[in-house]
DNA sequence: TGTATGACTAAGA
DNA sequence: ATCTTAGCCATAC
């Protein structure tokens, strides 16, 4: 394994019930702002239902992945719902609504005004508007 | 060893 | 909304 995977699967496990996240925003959290993609590469090798709740990660726009492992299609969905979830329609979350953000529990050192829910690259990252 | 390949995302067409 | 391209990490062969 390395610490890439081991960093995803700490942050996931950060993920609240009733939220999601997204792959970049997780890559962002583990510092590899441009590695948003293998977030999906590293829960792909570790699917562990239940102690690391990756059906918690969908894609940016609220899209949740086609692929997904778990138990078919229409799982994952399920699962979300069960917790809480809110949907747009049958493909898409409300992230406007459920979009976890990591500064509100509790995380020190973290600016609570930063807004988590817009993307930023190395150059802005920690800065605001 | 080297290469191919993915549960992504932003930007441009 | 859909399609392409670049970016860049861990694995499988």
């Amino acid at each position: 394994m390395g610490e890439f995977n081991d960093a995803v699967f700490e942050q996931v496990k950060r993920i609240p019930r009733g939220k999601v996240s997204t792959y970049g925003q997780i890559a962002r959290l583990i510092g590899r702002p441009r590695s948003a993609r293998y977030v999906g590469w590293a829960l792909r090798t570790n699917d562990q239902p239940v102690v690391i709740p990756c059906h918690r990660v969908v894609f940016k726009d609220g899209k949740l992945a086609e692929g997904y492992i778990f138990g078919g299609d229409g799982v994952q969905r399920k699962l979300l719902q069960d917790e809480g979830v809110v949907f747009v329609d049958d493909d898409h979350v409300d992230m406007d609504a459920c979009l976890w953000n990591p500064a509100e529990d509790g995380l020190p050192g973290r600016p609570a005004d930063i807004d988590w829910t817009r993307e930023m690259d190395e150059g802005s990252k920690g800065e605001r508007a």
